[in-house]
DNA sequence: GTAAATCTGATATAAAATCTCAGTTGAGCA
DNA sequence: TGCTCAACTGAGATTTTATATCAGATTTAC
């Protein structure tokens, strides 16, 4: 967890308090609630400040949520994305995805030269989905949240 | 411009107002840059309301850009994505690009039904590729803004 | 141990968007 | 035409999220 020395960057009490609090994270996380988690000593400018160091050396990843709302992540693979569930957000890892290759031939056509792209994927995970045709299998007549309506951007 | 109607949406005065502006640019915008473009006696609460509808009603789409900032845009097409460049901060529509197919087959193996995505691509639009092999074709010793690294969320 | 640069916490600040609410306006109907 | 009422609006307060500032504390190199 201390791969800050790597990039010239110090350890202090407040970053290895922060490293591992992201340890106990199960799931994605808010630097608020990271925030929470640790002594009252530290300021949340100090945990915004690690979070970024951390997201530069691409121990965490961002996870941008349906609804805008930004969560950390431990990044374990290096270029990756995230299905998110829009019923309990859990975020699985994407894996066996290669859009590359179809976004650099389509962006040929345009004469663009792509040097990154931002990709979330929204969804409900096999638990969710479950759950789903349970409540419509017992004829649920309560009203769904519909706020799910399969758009993108 | 006037699919507010159709959607049980008044016909009043700011949102005409609002339609034109629109109507009048060229690239995407902000909320706050379409506002100072109108009327003062419109609340720039009016602006955001009425985007949102418009945004609903598939008139706009939004554009996320590399450093978070939201613009809005005219939406000529359905389902679309954008190439947007990093330097000019222009916006393409991205077209001949089929991502749905291969984030389906690749979700499969998480048992993950997929609702929605949200897809960005950053880069270097034709022009400005073509500026920056000018630059360093004349050997310029300007430091280069090395914020576009390829990072991908 | 010492010095210098990095780092930190408290707080102010910024930016972006939404909420509140009293007053205005539009659309349907007489 | 004029009426009525729900939809709509503007001003400003509020929320949320994140960054900027800066004096003082902490690290690291030596």
């Amino acid at each position: 967890m201390e791969a800050f020395q790597d990039r010239g960057y110090r350890s202090t009490s407040p970053r290895r308090a922060i490293a591992v609090a992201i340890g106990a994270e199960q799931h994605h996380f808010t630097a608020e609630e990271l925030w929470r988690k640790l002594p009252r000593s530290i300021g949340i400018a100090t945990v915004y400040r690690t979070l970024k160091i951390l997201v530069d050396a691409d121990v965490l990843c961002r996870v941008l949520l349906e609804d805008g709302g930004l969560r950390y992540q431990l990044s374990h693979r290096g270029h990756h994305h995230h299905l998110i569930c829009t019923e309990c957000e859990v975020s699985l890892d994407l894996i066996g995805c290669d859009i590359e290759d179809t976004l650099e031939s389509a962006s040929h056509i345009h004469d663009f030269e792509i040097t990154g792209h931002w990709l979330e994927v929204y969804g409900l995970c096999a638990d969710c989905a479950q759950d789903e045709q349970g409540l419509s299998g017992r004829g649920s007549t309560f009203a769904r949240d519909d706020s799910h309506d399969g758009h993108c951007h």
